[in-house]
DNA sequence: ATCAATCCGTCGT
DNA sequence: CGGATTGAT
């Protein structure tokens, strides 16, 4: 939920920005955004278990889409849950299956339309699927990173590292956790952003009429924090009855939100919940010291360095334990699912996208040229570079040496391209794409069959795609395959349309070259006069200039010498580095080269076409099977792991006991929490509602103790003397991550079409609190594979 | 007037 | 997720 009501009442601060104010800077952007919108071009084939790397295209499209603009992008994703959310994936559960069940009836009717409808509500993004957009973020040389815990945490780290100079998110969150520059709501036609500025928080003032507004002249961070939280975010519900408004009217009143607390309570005619200022500190706790990735040491850190006093280990919990540097490096490079720990899992090897090193080595001519058009950039480029330098300046660890191809790469950027896109660039651009086009269907014609793997041997001197062009083929060849051939065709013509544009190298390095110059000419010429024809330019052609230099760089001999084209991981990082780590943040190496992934590539590389069959759902009885499964899993899951959701979600209402939620070894460590949580000395309330405060104190208490009982203090990695697989219960884990308190969980490739019902809900119900907090993720499928492994 | 709960769109054609 | 709307207090 963010921080509900924040955005409009910053409304008078926020500023349309186009995205070439932003060029030769470096922006954190929260992946799972991207992901999220992307699903919705291919929610019927995540639904159906159809293999699909569309939500992948969108989402590189909006790479692209800033790369063009000389913004590089640092991609971060969700890491594992934080106890500090309690969601109750629950009923959203429910919910997704409801709709899933109800999609496939309706398929099955032929309604596609409505049942496309249903599927969109059903389908959630895994972090599988966010090793799928890696994959390709890889291949194209952009940054990333795996946070441990939230994103949100992690953006917010960076910024504050000055690793990047803003954050593209679409949540208020990351005001709250001190970002300075946060960009919002980002227009791919009008190419613009929606940028809050911490700086301006100033001139936001109470305005008479204005339905949301609030003061937050002269206010500290900590104070604007305090509003927030006492408002109602994602760690803590707020007082019934206290929404921004009156937290802010209070808060400027009394000064210190225990003073506020104290008000409420006082006052009498709001019921203030147990323990609410324990529960206080530790959601801000979590805005302030929550543990992140550190880029440069490979380890966790906390977001701001924690102060020693009042530090104990429940806070440590909750705002995420510390995870085993190599582990944390693993997952930071998403190599290790951020939940279970287990090396991640590629559901869908046959996605290849292929690494730019290749491209580059014709480009090397062209990076001359582009270097030029930097000189053109002027001061304005200058500013852009420092930028830029400034970016890669303050980190130390990147090895002088190795991959001097990203920095380098990276300043054409400045040239700040954007802006400009005169007519003539987009006529070139234009006619280049036709051509493109062209010359693409009549080598489809010569060969109709492009997904025979063969072909994709041949991508070596591709020039880089065009996106239109790539959208152009695409469209080409939807009429080609019928449902029957389902994605995997597609996947494999993903890779061979790009092969098919092989020959075009020549042609296209020409092209660009001519770009570049129209380009020059139209920043100097009419920076302003643009905007938007150009919106519906593929912004691909400048990502040439962006990215070939960019990632030229390397060893371009390893990645020749590697026969396996499909492998992207291979190519994208060549094998003979070792000096991966450090360069993380930049160029990411693959681990998977070595690590167990490997399987996977070796599938994919026998036959694409395997994996379709792979997918394709196995008639028999499945449907026993699976219905049996499910019950299975749901069992497991809110007997087991589910404890500590359960304890959070529950029962605001029902369960006066402490106990039967809390695990029942009463640790030393729960008692200490236990008691932590409600020793609420300073607000002596009235026994206002005892109950509910009672069961808001159990919520509380349980989710700091539950998940410091799986985390903290038996944390996965704790196995880890042993190959860190699958922790205490690595079936259940594998399958059912929906468990989590986040709701993380496994996508299943194969999703049966057959009705579904969903499984029993006679625990789930009750789980459900009233107040459940929205989850982020949710499972919605399951995956016939690994249930079936699971049972094994 | 304020807050809370619900539904909706997000893509792309 | 944010946003808009509606309903409850």
């Amino acid at each position: 939920m963010g921080i509900s009501g924040l955005l409009p009442a910053l409304k008078s601060i926020q500023h349309t920005k186009h995205l070439s104010e932003f060029s030769g800077k470096t922006i954190a952007v929260d992946g799972y955004v991207w992901l999220h919108k992307g699903v919705f071009t291919c929610a019927t084939e995540l639904a159906t278990g159809k293999p699909t790397h569309k939500y992948v295209n969108y989402a590189m499209e909006k790479v692209r889409l800033l790369r063009h603009h000389g913004i590089e992008p640092y991609l971060v994703f969700d890491g594992g849950p934080l106890p500090a959310k309690k969601g109750t994936e629950v009923e959203r559960k429910r919910k997704r299956e409801e709709n899933l069940a109800r999609g496939n009836l309706l398929a099955s009717q032929g309604k596609h339309a409505q049942a496309r409808d249903c599927y969109l509500k059903c389908v959630d993004v895994t972090p599988q699927m966010a090793f799928q957009f890696i994959k390709a973020l890889r291949a194209e040389n952009v940054q990333y990173v795996v946070a441990p815990y939230e994103a949100d945490a992690q953006l917010a780290y960076l910024e504050r590292k000055k690793i990047v100079s803003a954050v593209l998110t679409e949540d208020s969150d990351l005001l709250v956790f001190g970002c300075q520059n946060v960009l919002l709501k980002l227009d791919s036609v009008a190419r613009t952003v929606v940028s809050i500025s911490r700086s301006d928080f100033g001139a936001v003032t109470a305005t008479a009429n204005e339905p949301n507004s609030i003061s937050l002249v002269g206010w500290s961070d900590s104070q604007f924090r305090a509003m927030a939280i006492l408002s109602g975010c994602d760690y803590l519900p707020s007082i019934s009855g206290v929404g921004l408004k009156t937290a802010c009217m209070m808060l400027r009143k009394c000064k210190t939100p225990a003073a506020v607390v104290r008000s409420i309570a006082l006052e009498g005619k709001k019921s203030v919940p147990k323990g609410y200022m324990d529960n206080f500190r530790l959601a801000e706790s979590c805005f302030l010291y929550q543990r992140v990735y550190d880029p440069s040491s490979g380890r966790l850190v906390h977001l701001t360095q924690v102060d020693s006093e009042q530090w104990d280990e429940v806070v440590d919990a909750y705002v995420g334990s510390d995870i085993d540097s190599d582990i944390a490096k693993k997952i930071a490079l998403g190599d290790a699912d951020p939940v279970t720990f287990a090396p991640m899992e590629d559901i869908n090897p046959s996605f290849a996208p292929r690494s730019r090193v290749l491209q580059e080595i014709p480009l090397s001519a062209a990076t001359s040229s582009s270097n030029k058009s930097k000189g053109k950039g002027k001061a304005r480029a200058t500013s852009a570079t420092g930028g830029i330098l400034d970016f890669f300046g303050p980190n130390p660890t990147i090895p002088p040496r190795s991959r001097s191809p990203s920095s380098p790469s990276r300043r054409p950027i400045t040239v700040r391209p954007v802006v400009g896109k005169g007519s003539g660039k987009r006529r070139l651009v234009d006619a280049m794409d036709q051509d493109l086009l062209v010359k693409k269907k009549k080598r489809q014609q010569e060969s109709p069959k492009p997904s025979t793997p063969d072909l994709t041997l041949s991508k070596f001197f591709r020039k880089s795609t065009s996106s239109s062009e790539l959208r152009a083929l695409t469209k080409s060849k939807d009429p080609v395959p019928g449902p029957s051939r389902l994605g995997t065709d597609k996947e494999n013509e993903y890779i061979t349309i790009q092969d098919d544009t092989d020959t075009e190298d020549v042609g296209s390095n020409v092209a660009q070259g001519h770009l570049d110059s129209e380009m020059d000419l139209d920043i100097d010429a009419e920076e302003s006069a643009v905007q938007q024809e150009d919106g519906y330019i593929s912004p691909s052609p400048s990502r040439f200039r962006d990215t070939e230099e960019l990632s030229s760089p390397p060893r371009p001999g390893s990645s020749f010498e590697t026969e396996d084209l499909y492998q992207c991981d291979i190519l994208s990082s060549p094998p003979s580095v070792h000096t991966d780590n450090r360069r993380l943040h930049q160029v990411p190496p693959s681990l998977s080269l070595r690590t167990p992934r490997s399987n996977f590539s070796a599938d994919s590389s026998v036959s694409i076409g395997s994996v379709l069959v792979h997918a394709s759902p196995e008639p028999e009885d499945e449907f026993a099977e699976k219905e049996s499964i499910v019950q299975l899993d749901l069992q497991h899951s809110f007997g087991d792991d589910l404890k500590t959701e359960i304890d959070c979600s529950a029962d605001s209402s029902s369960t006066p006991s402490p106990s039967p939620l809390t695990p029942d070894d009463d640790s030393s460590m729960t008692r200490q929490e236990i008691a932590a949580v409600e020793g609420d000395g300073d607000l002596e309330i009235v026994d206002i509602e005892a109950q509910e405060m009672h069961a808001n104190d159990m919520r509380a208490t349980a989710v700091a103790v539950g998940w410091r009982e799986r985390w903290a203090l038996n944390p996965p990695h704790a196995h880890s003397g042993k190959p860190r697989p699958s922790i205490d219960s690595p079936a259940l884990k594998r399958r059912e991550t929906n468990v989590t308190p986040v709701g993380r969980h496994r996508f299943g490739a194969n999703f049966q079409v057959s009705r579904v019902h969903h499984p029993p809900d006679s625990a789930p119900a009750k789980l459900s609190g009233p107040k459940a907090l929205k989850g982020r993720r949710s499972l919605v499928f399951l995956d016939q594979s690994s249930i079936r492994r699971g049972l094994d």
